[in-house]
DNA sequence: AATTTAATTAGATGTTTATCTAAATAAATT
DNA sequence: AATTTATTTAGATAAACATCTAATTAAATT
């Protein structure tokens, strides 16, 4: 989950808690102090101080009734550094399904019976209609022409077309002569 | 000003922003199947585009009429190295007025008639009082208990309290027999 | 030329958030 | 023990924001 990556942005995104993380970089602060420095209440500044604290970025320590805020400097560092790394990165998109797009194309596409509605002229949405359809085709299995179209009717009659796109997309694989077709790899 | 590190900050500090720019640091994607990868509208999208933008993150590029946004990956290592760097640090707390609490604690001791209401008992507030009245002494000049008492009496009646502080904080010298007072540097 | 498609802008809505005052808590001073 | 002082919590309010639908713009396909 990348919760925690928001809870840090959120909890820098915010100019006087972006002044309080300055001014804490210098040396500790109490509440009071920061209030006058910032030039708001006490209970605005707890706000803002749960916010950092949340994110690990400051904690406090007690002495007397201050409440004395400080840096934590190890911290910021070890986060700042891994923000933009390709683990940090990758972590944001775990839970994105990546196959969203390319259902959402097929419904659109789709019949209820299962059948195209047309066939799009958009190359990416192309692309994923074909990578449909070829899933009706065996790898290594050799097919006439007339296989072919037999099999693509059941999509669209527009055989012709559905047939030359895969071709021209590299899904399917055509003996020069125009005789055998045939698809090299398992699709996804 | 930070207002460029806000927005840069506000920009990240959000779920689905995240999630597009980790996905953008895969490949290029358009409007819409960021929309269908996230599960929002298209105009949601462009909204959080638009942030991420304004942050420089992300650019766009129109391909027909598709927007294919990419990430600045140069300007994101950039930024990120310097995020918390000494300067940007300093940077955020550039227009903090950091006299503003000596002031208060002044403002909240003092009478109309500069004379002081009281003598703070917390050692940060009693720092502040002394650093002001101390004002009245020029350095260099050598003066009797009697002439220091003198000079304390325009603050607070309790001129014994207010000398045994100020040199208790070292902020007034004093001869070993308790005879000479001075003081050695030039306040701020 | 008419239609379809993708993106953006405008406007509406519900949520989050920054801020304040007032009340509650807790520790120190008198 | 009573009072003062600093912080936090609770509750209220107004501004900011994420999201949606509807309307507009602009480009491609038919």
């Amino acid at each position: 989950m990348n919760a925690e990556l928001v809870i840090f942005f959120k909890a820098l995104a915010d100019a006087n808690r972006l002044k309080m993380v300055g001014l804490l970089a210098q040396r500790d602060y109490s509440v009071e102090e920061l209030a006058a420095l910032l030039n708001l209440r006490p209970p605005t500044i707890s706000h803002h101080l749960s916010k950092l604290a949340e994110a690990g970025l400051v904690s406090a320590r007690a002495e007397g009734y201050y409440s004395i805020y400080q840096l934590n400097k190890a911290a910021l560092e070890t986060t700042a550094r891994g923000l933009f790394s390709n683990e940090q990165m990758n972590s944001t998109t775990e839970d994105v399904d990546l196959d969203a797009y390319d259902r959402k194309v097929l419904a659109d596409f789709s019949l209820p019976d299962g059948r195209l509605s047309g066939i799009p002229s958009q190359r990416r949405k192309l692309e994923v209609i074909l990578h449909h359809v070829v899933k009706s085709f065996k790898p290594g299995v050799i097919y006439s022409e007339k296989q072919v179209n037999q099999a693509l009717a059941r999509f669209h009659a527009d055989t012709a077309t559905l047939r030359r796109e895969l071709v021209g997309y590299g899904l399917m694989k055509r003996e020069t002569g125009g005789r055998a077709y045939w698809i090299e790899r398992v699709p996804g």
